[in-house]
DNA sequence: CAGAATCCGAGCCGATACTG
DNA sequence: CAGTATCGGCTCGGATTCTG
């Protein structure tokens, strides 16, 4: 795959400081967030509705997973002091801009996924018999 | 940032195969994956090579995360049967395309280390006092 | 409605020691 | 040279229960 190296600046990638990259995969090569931050793209949402969205997260993790973005700056949390209150997650402009590198992403995942599941199927293969 | 906007779809990002995505993120979310990947895509690297250049993981978790990159497909292994034996791990096809992806991700983590950064301070400022 | 408190189990990371 | 074996510590995810 040439043209995918025609990409890259001669001496490949260059990885100075990992450090950087881990701030960024620490919060976001979680279990959850980038679902979380998929679905706030399309909306805002209130604590519940991501809660009945998403589905098979428990309360305590979607908790502890906006938090975590919340602190990181992808994510704000407006309180309306209200009966009963509402807590509206929104991303903030830095959310926003993670969109785009997390499209692409999420745009390779799906088109390797496949090729992915055979690798490890052929692995296997090849290491049990 | 309504230009960030302007590159979504209009019902946002869909995010309807969350496994999909997972399988990604299980493999190039920890800790020293990506960094593995880069070096891997400078030049094809020997086991201790590859230990030296990146110094502060351990043989046995070099060991593991390499296994686990050649499982799902974005490494290959060849052995020389030399003495002393020699190991040369590469990236396969697919690997290489996964650096376009990658390298949207390390430029944004470059571009935003700062405000994350901030925002982390910003974020402990207004929860302790 | 929007969480917090608590406890558990799994998995990853790390250091050290050993092997073909 | 290129790993494996073993053990420990820590964090993450999950389930359950309780609160303002």
């Amino acid at each position: 795959m040439d043209r995918a190296r025609g990409l890259l600046p001669p001496e490949g990638i260059d990885i100075t400081e990992p450090c950087v990259v881990r701030d960024v995969a620490d919060r976001v090569g979680d279990r959850w967030s980038l679902l979380v931050l998929g679905h706030l793209a399309n909306a805002p949402q209130r604590f519940n509705a991501l809660h009945r969205i998403i589905g098979d997260i428990s309360k305590q993790v979607l908790s502890r997973t906006l938090r975590r973005l919340e602190e990181d700056g992808f994510v704000s949390r407006t309180v309306h002091d209200l009966t009963p209150p509402q807590v509206e997650y929104a991303l903030t402009p830095m959310g926003w801009s993670f969109l785009e590198p997390m499209r692409m992403l999420l745009d390779w995942a799906e088109a390797h996924h496949n090729a992915i599941v055979r690798a490890r199927n052929d692995f296997a293969a090849g290491q049990k018999p």
